[in-house]
DNA sequence: GTAACTGCAAACGATTTGCAATCTC
DNA sequence: GAGATTGCAAATCGTTTGCAGTTAC
C-alpha cells in the first residue's frame, strides 16, 4: 500500500485514463473485477495489478471511495464527487446513492463522551430495492 | 454458506460455547483471527474452520453481526444485542460503539423516491479516537 | 447409534508484490 | 535517459470446503 519510494511526479497513462473514465461512467458501484473487465474492452491486455494500483491511488487522492458492504465479498468503488450514503439491497446486493444529512453538531454530541473526534460519516441503509420488493410480493413465503 | 442438508438439531459443543463466550466478553470488535487466537487459549487445538463456521451461524441466527470497514482487510464481529452504530478511528482502526437515532420516517422519506424499502441502517462515523488525536497533537505535521 | 460437529489440509477468490520490459516526460 | 509504470506470475491473506475421525444427544 505504501510505496517505499514516493514518485516525484505522476504520469497520466492511457491505462489510468481508461480506469478513471470507466469509474466515472459507472453508476453501479463496480468491484475491482468489474472495472478490470470493462477497462479490458478499451485497453486490451491491461492487467489486474494496474487496476488495483490505480484504484488505490484514486482512493488515496480522494478521487474515489471504497465501499465495503456487510454481505459482499469484494470491495466496491465509487467516484466520490460529493459525500453521500448508500441504500444496499439485502437481497440482490445492488447499491444506490442517497444523501443522509447529519450535522456536525450531532456527530460531536454523540461522539463527545468518548473524546472521539469525528471527521466524516457514511450511512448504509439496508432493505430491499424496488425490483426485489416487487418480486417478493409475487412469491410470498416462497424460496427467494 | 448454505449447507446441502440443514441439520435437524443443533448441538451446543464446548467449541461453540467458547466462541460465543469470547465474543460476548470482547469489547473490541475482533476479527475472526482475533477470536480464533483468544479461543485457542481455552480450547487448545480448535481449528479456524470451526470459528468461521460458528461465527457464520451466530450471524445468521442474529446473535452476532458482521462489520466491514472501509479500511480494514478482515471482517470484524460484534455481539449484536441491540442495533448500534460505530465510531471508526481512521488512524489506528479501533472501533467504538455509539447510537445514532434515525427514525423510520426519515429513512422512508430518503429512500422513497427510489421505491427502496428500508429495513435497517448502520452509521459509520470516521475520525480519530482520543488516543490518536492526543498523539497527533504532540507530533504536528510529523509522520504518524 | 447416528446425525452433527470437529480438525486438518487443500482449495478459493480477492488483492498485493517482485521484477524485467516499456513507456512518459 | 531516468524514473515511473506496466503486465505477468508468484505470493499473500482471509475465508471456505472436502473428508475421515470424533462427539453430543
Amino acid at each position: 500500500v505504501t510505496p517505499t519510494t514516493t514518485p516525484t511526479s505522476l504520469r497520466f497513462t492511457p491505462q489510468r485514463r481508461a480506469i478513471y473514465d470507466v469509474l466515472c461512467e459507472s453508476e453501479d458501484h463496480p468491484t475491482a473485477g468489474d472495472i478490470l473487465e470493462r477497462v479490458q474492452r478499451r485497453v486490451p491486455g491491461i492487467g489486474a495489478a494496474t487496476v488495483y494500483r490505480t484504484l488505490a491511488w484514486l482512493v488515496q487522492s480522494g478521487q474515489a471511495a471504497e465501499l465495503r458492504l456487510g454481505e459482499a465479498d469484494a470491495t466496491r468503488y465509487d467516484r466520490s464527487v460529493h459525500r453521500h450514503d448508500h441504500l444496499v439491497c439485502v437481497q440482490c446486493g445492488q447499491v444506490e446513492d442517497v444523501h443522509v444529512p447529519l450535522d456536525h453538531k450531532l456527530l460531536d454530541e454523540l461522539a463527545g463522551p468518548t473524546s472521539f473526534q469525528p471527521s466524516g460519516y457514511d450511512v448504509q441503509i439496508h432493505g430491499r430495492c424496488a425490483r426485489c420488493a416487487a418480486a417478493n410480493a409475487h412469491n410470498v413465503g416462497g424460496i427467494a
